[in-house]
DNA sequence: GTCTATACCGCGATAGAC
DNA sequence: GTCTATCGCGGTATAGAC
C-alpha cells in the first residue's frame, strides 16, 4: 500500500526546497519554484508549510536544536574552564559541519531573519551561549573577545574561499584560534 | 532662486531611505513607504534610481570607498609590518565608525546582496584586504585567522550588544584582539 | 529636467471546489 | 491532499504633464 505519502511529500517538499536555496538564495527562491520542482501547484505547498519562513526555518532546525543542546551540555560542567572548552569545541564543530548552511545564511540573511522571527531562536541561543563562554562578571575586553569569536568562526566557517579545507584541518585550526581569543591558549594531549 | 532642486531631492530620499532601511531593514522597506514619507510618488522615487538595489548601493558606497582607500594606502607600506598594522588600524576604524551601517548588513543582508551584486564590490575589496594582512605565502592557520579576525571585528562592531561601549574604547580592545589575532601582539606606545 | 498617472507582472497568501 | 481562482502588494516600467 501506499503508505507515508504525507510525510513522504513533506520530506521531498523539505530537500527541494534547500536544493534551491543552496542555489539562489532563500529570497530567491520562490514558492512557484519549489512547487514547479515537485510538480504540484503553489497552493499545494501551502498545505504543508502555511509560510516562506516556516519552510526556512524547517531547513536550519536541526542545526539549532543541536546548538542549544550543546550550549546546555556545556553549562552543566562544574568548572568555568571545562564549560568554556565544551562550548568552543561543540561550536566550531557544528561551524564545520553545517557550513553549507552557513554560507547560506551569510549569502542570504532571509534564513536569519526567518528562524529568529519564527524560531525566536537566534537570540537566545546566542545570549545563553554567550554567557557560558564569557562566564560570570566578565570584563569588557573578554566580552568582546567573545563576540568576535564566535561571529569570526561562524563566518569564516561559511567562507567560500575555506572551502576546500577538509572537516578536521579547519576544525583544529577554528577551534586553536578560538581558544587563543578566549585566553584559553594551550590544550592537554 | 530655487537652486539645487535635483541634489536636494537626491539627498534628501538617501537619508529617508537610510532613516527606513534602519527602522525596517532593506527587504522591509518598500519603494512606496520612501515615497510617502517624503511626499512623492513611486515613479519620481524611480527618476532618481531605476533600482531599489541602486538605492542600497548610495548608501554603502561612502564606507566602501573608504575601505578600498585605507587598503590601498595600507599596501604601499615597504614593510609587511607595517602594512598589516595600517589596514587593521584602518579597518578597525571604519567598522567603529560606521558601525550603525554594519548593524544594518547584519540584520539584513539585502544590503550585502546590494553592494555585491550592483558594485561588485565586497569580494574586490575584501580579496585586497585579505592579501595585505596575510601578507606573502600565508600558511592556513595565518590564513583562517585572517577571516576570524575580519569577519569577527566587523560583526562584533555591528553587533547591538556593544552599541553601548564608547568608540575610543571598543577601537582600542577591537584593534588589540585583532592584532593577537593575527600574530602582532604588541603594539608600541 | 522633474514629477504624476497608470500599467504590468510576479510574489506570498487565502478561500473554496473537487 | 491537491487544485483553481483570486487578492493585495512589491519592484519595475512608460507616457506624458509641467
Amino acid at each position: 500500500m501506499t503508505a507515508g505519502t504525507v510525510a513522504d511529500t513533506r520530506s521531498r517538499l523539505l530537500a527541494t526546497a534547500l536544493k534551491l536555496f543552496r542555489e539562489h538564495g532563500v529570497e530567491g527562491t520562490s514558492l512557484q519554484m519549489i512547487a514547479d520542482e515537485l510538480g504540484v501547484t503553489k497552493a499545494a505547498v501551502y498545505y504543508h508549510f502555511h509560510t516562506k519562513d516556516e519552510i526556512a526555518e524547517a531547513v536550519a532546525a536541526p542545526a539549532l536544536r543541536e546548538l542549544l543542546e550543546i550550549t546546555e551540555a556545556a553549562a552543566a560542567h562544574r568548572r568555568q574552564g571545562a564549560r568554556v572548552d565544551h562550548a568552543l569545541a561543540g561550536f566550531v564543530d557544528l561551524v564545520v559541519r553545517h557550513r553549507a548552511l552557513l554560507a547560506l545564511c551569510n549569502s542570504d540573511p532571509g534564513l536569519v531573519r526567518a528562524i529568529d522571527r519564527t524560531l525566536n531562536g537566534l537570540d537566545d541561543f546566542k545570549v545563553r551561549l554567550l554567557d557560558v563562554l564569557a562566564g560570570p562578571d566578565p570584563d569588557l575586553e573578554l566580552m568582546i573577545s567573545v563576540h568576535v569569536a564566535l561571529a569570526g568562526i561562524a563566518l569564516a566557517g561559511g567562507s567560500p574561499d575555506l572551502a576546500d579545507v577538509d572537516d578536521e584541518t579547519l576544525r583544529e585550526h577554528l577551534t586553536g584560534i578560538g581558544r587563543r581569543l578566549l585566553r584559553r591558549p594551550r590544550r592537554r594531549a
